[in-house]
DNA sequence: TCAAATATATGACACAAGTCATATTTTTGC
DNA sequence: GCAAAAATATGACTTGTGTCATATATTTGA
């Protein structure tokens, strides 16, 4: 992590339709008195499960996975958050240890919302709860249907719906076809809740099957309709 | 369901740590006004999912299991509720469809509480609000959790996990062993994100290496420590 | 640029757990 | 009390997917 000096003030944010979108003018200089901030390399670690905190990380720019650490030392990625999102909150709102890690997946900077801001534009501005529990109810709705696929999908499906959920969040780079993040094979396994060898393995069956591209690193999905009738 | 008069007013519930317990007796009075309530029988269902909401549950006494349907048209249980518990919350602070089936797992008898006295409520009492972002919090962390075990954990363990959240959520009867509810192989098997018939096989299983006695639909749990050292 | 580390790919093999069928027991509703 | 429905139990069989090992390709860091 570098210190970033480069991020404007919460009120000339680039990210427009951010959490906090709803905040006045004046509100937002106030949630980003004394901020920081800092920039991530790809695989660096912005929180660790467990760590204490007492700041609520924007993504001002950048890629970044949630993962929990299972048995055997396996990973489980539990969410995707990038630009505009908010980290670190239910730990910030429950003063809990966070249970999850949250790893830059790209380049990526953060700014760092000191904890006594964030109360003081939760007192100021009533909204900002009910935002905060709709991103929390969103949250928790992912997440069962998330137990729902791990109990009753094929590991192909897991493998499908994850790509599918790569296009959702991350979208297509500008051909219109490939998903736009690069993530390992056993990042896509970690998604799925697969083994490597078996992600891998799906992987280039979807390929034979004409259902994905495989470029380097890059995964193509030249008929998004097609793809996601696999898993209806 | 059949409608319930004998259920008392919310400044005089009998359910002192409820959601609600922070209003003063006033703002309990104004959030009961106008409320109904009705006794669910074991196994009919108290909202489905994809209905519309007005109001928020409140559970007077009894059990309720939270279920999604998956694909194939199989169940998958997300979450227990019981005395004291709320239900519906979500639909109703996002204007959503309810998206789980409550189910009433032995006679329940639930209030009913409009959104109006709910809305009053979060306004006069901000700190309503936090304790709202907290369920959610947990619930998710649950949810999460859940997910891992899906992922990771054999059958086996993940029935014994079941086990272990039927003792935790529910405790145990008088005798200090028996789990204090009954629930169906199936039900049991939803739980686990397992087969039937992989349930009823474990469980045998279990019993026969004495991790567990079974009397009827009663499951008891001699050595707590022992079958929780089984998933360590 | 290069060696070491990591990621990807592939083959072989084993088995946990699902499906299907059937028998038995228990519960339900009239 | 009784028939029907549902739940529980069991056997047989199949296979999806994990593990382990090894080869190859790519990335990393000095």
């Amino acid at each position: 992590m570098k210190k970033d000096i480069n991020v404007p003030d919460c009120s000339s944010c680039k990210n427009k339709d951010n959490f906090f979108c709803n905040l006045s003018i004046s509100e937002k200089k106030r949630l980003g008195l004394n901020k920081k901030s800092g920039t991530y390399k790809k695989g660096e670690v912005i929180f660790n499960e467990g760590g204490l905190s007492n700041r609520l990380y924007c993504i001002y720019k950048g890629k970044v996975k949630i993962t929990k650490l299972g048995t055997e030392g396996k990973d489980q990625l539990i969410r995707f958050s990038k630009t505009a999102d908010i980290l670190g909150y239910r730990a910030l709102f429950n003063n809990d240890p966070y249970n999850a890690t949250a790893t830059a997946i790209e380049e990526t900077t953060v700014c760092f919302l000191p904890k006594s801001n964030i109360m003081e534009a939760l007192t100021s501005n009533t909204d900002l709860s009910l935002r905060l529990i709709q991103l929390l109810s969103s949250n928790l709705r992912d997440a069962e249907n998330h137990i729902i696929e791990m109990g009753q999908r094929t590991a192909t499906e897991r493998l499908i719906l994850a790509l599918l959920l790569l296009h959702e969040t991350f979208g297509f780079a500008e051909d219109g076809k490939t998903i736009n993040v690069k993530l390992s094979r056993r990042e896509l396994a970690d998604m799925a809740g697969i083994s490597s060898e078996t992600a891998i393995r799906l992987l280039i069956k979807l390929k034979e099957r004409n259902l994905i591209e495989l470029k380097q690193k890059n995964i193509l999905i030249p008929d998004l309709k097609k793809l996601q009738n696999e898993v209806e």
